[in-house]
DNA sequence: AAACAGGAACCAC
DNA sequence: GTGGTTCCTGTT
């Protein structure tokens, strides 16, 4: 195990960063820390003291305080000015600024492409305890095991090792209708048939139109993808029933929800929010999902 | 036991 | 290009 110290961090809550829907393998321990899976990785994250958390590193190799620090500076999107963007999205309106304060230490990750696809792909009509379930089986059946302190945990699988799995080892799992859809883009990954390399280099528009050309990704899961993944498209605003109903509820305030075209939808994030649309997103979301 | 929850694909139009 | 229906499993 190798540790590292971040302090004078602002905006950052784990509960809000890990239980805002971006990410399906973190879970809360008993001593409010999380443990997630991230890469090689099994880390496991607590909150000390004020503005300072002690990030744990567990790997079947070791790893540098240099590497420690690059990797969470990337991942929990450190660079990134939380707070001038929540004053920017507070100004917009009371609603921006509740959720706002709901929610204020939420940080979008930078996440693996691939993991998020399949991950995305296998959210399609489906709930987040069942998604999670479902990405545990993979992993444990096909990733790698990385013990800690006598608990088993499994890497998400790479596209290799889960081209392993056939069509019926998937419906096998609980994926339902998306097995061939996990199945048929796994092969599309394994044989490179998407230019991974120059990805970060194109338009949000043409990436979209290339993640929309994988089965099982439509325009809501492409929205994820490019919000949740190291793409970092934070002008995209991935519309589900929740975002819907928040929507409707605090703007267009439809009497039938499902009359509502998610072009609307577009539109209003778009011009209301810009270029920070995913993240007001986020803030939405956390808001509306707790209100239950 | 039957209804419900949840996005993409597919087929009409 | 839009609208309606079906896909599957777990929960209530």
């Amino acid at each position: 195990m190798e540790k590292i110290v971040l302090d004078k961090i602002d905006s950052f809550d784990l509960k809000h960063i890990f239980d805002c829907g971006q990410c399906f393998r973190w879970n809360n321990e008993i001593d409010g820390s999380y443990t997630g899976i991230v890469y090689q990785y099994v880390i496991n994250i607590k909150n000390t003291e004020k503005n300072k958390v002690e990030v744990k590193f567990y790997a079947n190799e070791n790893i540098t305080q240099k590497d420690m620090l690059e990797f969470c500076s990337k991942y929990f999107d450190l660079e990134r000015d939380y707070k001038k963007i929540k004053q920017e999205l507070s100004v917009i309106d009371e609603n921006m600024k509740k959720s706002i304060d709901y929610g204020d230490g939420i940080r979008i990750l930078n996440q693996d492409l691939w993991e998020t696809v399949i991950s995305y792909i296998i959210s399609a009509n489906n709930n987040i305890p069942r998604i999670k379930g479902i990405i545990e089986k993979l992993s444990k059946n096909f990733g790698n095991k990385i013990e800690v302190e006598g608990k088993e945990y499994y890497t998400f699988p790479t596209p290799y090792q889960l081209s392993k799995a056939t069509v019926s080892d998937l419906r096998q799992l609980g994926l339902g209708f998306r097995d061939i859809r996990v199945y048929e883009t796994t092969q599309i990954f394994l044989n490179n048939k998407i230019e991974i390399e120059n990805l970060g280099m194109k338009t949000t528009k043409k990436l979209k139109e290339i993640l929309i050309s994988l089965p099982g990704v439509g325009p809501k899961v492409a929205d994820c993808i490019l919000l949740f993944s190291y793409l970092k498209r934070t002008e995209v605003f991935p519309v589900d029933v929740w975002i819907r109903r928040v929507i409707n509820d605090l703007y267009l305030k439809c009497e039938d929800e499902n009359k509502i075209n998610n072009k609307d939808i577009e539109k209003l994030a778009n011009e209301k929010f810009g270029y920070l649309a995913g993240i007001a997103q986020q803030y939405l979301y956390y808001w509306k999902r707790d209100q239950r």
